[in-house]
DNA sequence: ATTCCGTTCATACTAAAGTATGATTTAGCG
DNA sequence: CGCTAAATCATACTTTAGTATGAACGGAAT
């Protein structure tokens, strides 16, 4: 709230200091109402959107991450139509070609269904720092950072269903 | 679509009729550009923040429906041996069943995207405090401890794609 | 007008999750 | 056999998540 004033404050400053500009720029230079009114106008229906955009707070974006990786030679020729239409987005891929291991598989299933790392220590019988490590581990070979993520990413990739 | 189109033309004529009106009743009797300037900077400041809530809204309203509404008494007489059979599980549900409201949803899709509570507050432009509440609150509606698991169970629910 | 609910923000904690690093064991492989 | 990689456990932190509680505000229903 705080910050979001400072910046309309400074913005509408910023703004004064045009308008005085343009004042100057063409009311001494003795042209015409209309130019300024037309400036104005424009000036502050761009402000009104901005302002309205931030008071209203737009939604959704989607966002994805980029997806450099992947892909070295195989499964393109098997399937080329099929990969084509699902296209750019999630081209699928095994645990062996991401280099991850049965243990973390298994640890990813868990997680997936929403076990604390606690509880997947309990139901695999190992140390929770076991499953930590399996699980930053994981992090990496995914490329994600957090353990929803982690879901969202192998769901995309058909590691899980 | 037509008919903001409408809307727009008509509320933009009635501001250029406005406008000429108040050029000749602050212009004619010589005042300063000062308030032509100001009302002029008003005026489209509000045209501004209308058009932009017009454009910026309507994506809001597809994504989920209304729909309060509905269904106060009847159903439950009608079937109550299937529901009993179909019994714990994932009946599956909608978010007016469980009380779940736009942000909540809004909020339950940004986390099943494997956003971070942060992130979804940047997103949202909302406060993380705001995050954590409306997280805390829907996992108390879902019935769950963690994001992985309201995630999990909303998907179960056909809440979530 | 008053009440209820959703939404927002905040403070203060507690509890998990994640990171970094290192050590030990074991199974497979050339 | 020695090497490597997976798997295991651990310590020590830092960072997020989540809980509890309270407060304030606006819209909608009563």
């Amino acid at each position: 709230m705080k910050k979001q004033a400072i910046i309309s404050g400074a913005v509408l400053a910023l703004l004064a200091v045009t308008i005085k500009w343009v004042e100057y720029r063409y009311l001494v230079l003795t042209h015409s109402f209309e130019i300024y009114g037309a400036i104005l106008a424009i000036l502050f229906t761009g402000l009104g959107v901005w302002a309205g955009r931030k008071l209203t707070s737009p939604k959704k974006e989607i966002i994805h991450r980029e997806i450099e990786v992947v892909v070295e030679k195989p499964v393109y020729i098997t399937l080329p139509a099929a990969a084509a239409a699902t296209a750019v987005p999630h081209p699928m891929a095994s645990p062996d070609e991401l280099g991850i291991s049965k243990r973390e598989m298994e640890i990813l299933e868990l997680m997936a269904q929403g076990y604390s790392n606690q509880e997947i220590a309990e139901k695999t019988f190992l140390s929770i720092h076991t499953i930590k490590t399996h699980a930053s581990n994981l992090f990496v070979k995914l490329d994600v950072k957090r353990r929803t993520q982690a879901v969202s990413r192998a769901k995309e990739l058909k590691l899980i269903p």
